[in-house]
DNA sequence: ATCCATTTGTGAAGCGACTGGACAAACTCG
DNA sequence: CGAGTTTGTCCAGTCGCTTCACAAATGGAT
């Protein structure tokens, strides 16, 4: 049960897992990795030499291209080309999209379908299994598991709670229904299922604008209602039973439009695709995202659209102080719509946030548009390699004895 | 710099700490200590052993008074009438309270001293370094620590960043002004500074009604505005620079009283004491708690006074609800008055935060009212005992080493 | 009372992860 | 070219934990 020599309360990364992790995220200077995993260099050779034996990591003592310090140059280390990937996909209104990702966030070739009709759990998820399953029949790569997105709070257990927008009943469960689906078409990998915002927010942590923060606050609109993630420490935090950060219903407009919560006003209307394009008198036509889009590029010119975007905004900024308040994060995100309009009215919405953060220190948080052009799909597939993020050993030990029984990874001694 | 043969990346408790955490949050049985660490039965003989040698803990092998199982009977734990204590103070609106609490919770005597007036920063932590020093030059224990629970936000480095009502100016260095003098009284103790609901968090989470949750979520009103904080994992969420959980900002009431911050409505001015009188058409005395403990008494016969609880309690659902709905707590407790209005109106507390749930999970959730006399003051104590219950050997070490006249405290963390 | 099944504490041996010191390797700079 | 600096590796420990074996302490069946 317990990994060994080790204490397995929490559940907390191995070293080894710590330092595949670094290198996940960017980190490719040897010394670097010294310093950040706080071990001795002898104690990193010997973690490195292990990850080197698992074909996780490779290592190349040639020189640095460019390097200003004196001394020994360090080595590089980079992710192994042979090392596994992981499945992500993301359930959309219209459509699901699929993206193999490996170590590092190197993503393959985005495949996109269109959402069977009527789209009921059974057929979404019979298509994603369909198209799973067709990805590792051809896959060169071993897949160590899937991720799967969805517009939807997700329970711990892979349960969605209320895929409202797509029509679902509560309580679906979508994980071990994947999970069966797969194995009847011969595949058994993990399944894991998260919120689409929740892991976007994730994503954007481990390879985007979010690097680095310790307190990560993503808020993001797609095609309708707003979502958020929280990062702490590195860890998606997802609440006690996974719904947490369901942002779309604080209060941001006293009066507001009506909410399906039963309340008026909630963010989840007011900053949205659809309420930026009511602001501006227009139609919501399908899909609405192209078209919000250009209503906010239009902003440069026209004044109309101008005002739209601003009262959207004021709303947004009303939403994101709340949250800052309460959360106290060093770092705030925007992804979707909400990073558009941040490129067109950062001023107003830095501005907006600053006047209604209670304290100075929370006006000065960072507000930044996501980097990534699908943190969905890559967050949903970095949730599939977490097992293997924090505990290496275990994950690919499990993964070898399922085609070679006797085979025995060696240990440090030789 | 790193312990030894451990990752120093994170900070996060020894097994020696994890150890004397379980005995200090009163698991007193052996055998449930070596199931909790999941650890060996021998891991945790030779933990225990250490702890005893260090006077942290004793076991008593007798028999249990009563038992139900088969088998051998398992030692009891308990903490070493020796060990070493911690002082809380709580800074209230009129009086400045203080308190020593040892391992377990076990507290001592509260002495109590009303504020010098004006109410300057120099003058409270002068009052405060005064009391302190009394205390402990009486003191028959080891100190290992002062906490300071301020009616503030307060920043990571112990400066109190909005101590608007007692109207101190924004960025009071109350760690190293309370460490300074406290050191001109010969006194070099380590000093932690902490909002006071955020400490009340923590204390109902180890010792009172928030045992055992995993994401806690308090909240709380005393003299005015309403505070509140969040344990995860066992740790309070601070935030990033130390503000989190100022919930006294979301907007609960459209179009209602104008708060300081500048919205309408706030939960702050719409939840405390002094909206409740004002609810109920009475003035606000001096001091207010009684007359609002008194309002919520009467309510059971009065109906004005009814109808004053359940407008409240109204608001402080809906400002609840914003709150589940972004954390996904597992557990709620209240403190102070909401403990009040949980007491005779829990019905429509729980209805009206269910109402506004946005999924049936969260309506779901448990709301307690807090079980503990002075949170604030027991949770200051917590984080000043903090670093003992997270590496017991090096604090005891450096204890130690105090008596060398070269050691200097470190002024805060966390 | 006696034996048995069960649970708990303890000692011995060993392993895995890490440290510290010593040394060789690789680079920059003068 | 050598001096100074930084980096990777070998070797011998240490520390925290495990496994195995056994003794101690109980309740229940006989």
């Amino acid at each position: 049960m317990s990994p060994r020599g080790q204490a397995p309360d929490t559940a907390r990364p191995t070293t080894l897992g710590r330092a595949l992790m670094l290198v996940h995220t960017g980190y490719g200077v040897r010394s670097e990795l010294t310093d950040r995993l706080g071990l001795t260099r002898t104690a990193t050779g010997t973690v490195l030499r292990d990850l080197e034996h698992l074909r996780l990591v490779r290592t190349i003592p040639g020189p640095r291209p460019e390097r200003g310090g004196t001394g020994r140059p360090s080595h590089r280390v980079e992710i192994h080309p042979d090392a596994p990937v992981a499945l992500g996909v993301q359930v959309h209104y219209e459509s699901v999209a699929l993206l193999d990702v490996g170590l590092g966030g190197v993503a393959g070739q985005i495949v996109e379908h269109r959402l069977p009709r009527p789209a009921t759990p059974e057929a979404v998820l019979g298509l994603v299994a369909d198209l799973v399953a067709a990805r590792l029949a051809t896959a060169s790569k071993r897949c160590v598991g899937l991720g799967l997105a969805l517009p939807s709070a997700v329970a711990g257990n892979g349960t969605a709670l209320a895929a409202l927008h797509l029509n679902w009943p509560v309580g679906v469960p979508v994980a071990s229904i994947t999970g069966d689906l797969l194995a009847a078409r011969g595949h058994r990998i993990p399944v894991l299922v998260g919120n689409d915002a929740n892991l976007a927010a994730l994503a954007e942590h481990r390879h985007g604008a979010g690097a680095g923060a310790s307190d990560l606050l993503y808020v993001t609109t797609g095609q309708c209602g707003v979502g958020g993630g929280l990062v702490l420490d590195g860890r998606l935090h997802t609440g006690s039973a996974g719904y947490a950060l369901e942002v779309g219903h604080i209060p941001v407009r006293p009066g507001g439009r009506p909410c399906h919560c039963g309340s008026l006003g909630c963010l989840d209307v007011e900053a949205d695709p659809s309420a930026l394009l009511a602001e501006a008198g227009l139609p919501t036509p399908e899909p609405i995202m192209p078209a919000a889009r250009a209503l906010v590029a239009a902003s440069a010119s026209d004044p109309a659209a101008r005002a739209a975007v601003l009262a959207v905004t004021r709303r947004l900024a009303a939403g994101l102080a709340s949250l800052v308040n309460v959360f106290n994060p060093d770092r705030v995100v925007l992804g979707g719509l909400h990073a558009d309009l941040l490129a067109v009215a950062a001023a107003e919405l830095r501005d907006e946030v600053a006047r209604r953060s209670y304290l100075d220190q929370a006006a000065r948080v960072p507000i930044v548009a996501g980097r990534l052009a699908q943190p969905g799909l890559l967050g949903a597939a970095e949730v599939a390699l977490q097992p293997l993020l924090d505990d290496p050993r275990t994950v690919l030990r499990q993964d070898r004895s399922a085609h070679h029984p006797e085979y025995r990874p060696q240990g440090t001694s030789s």
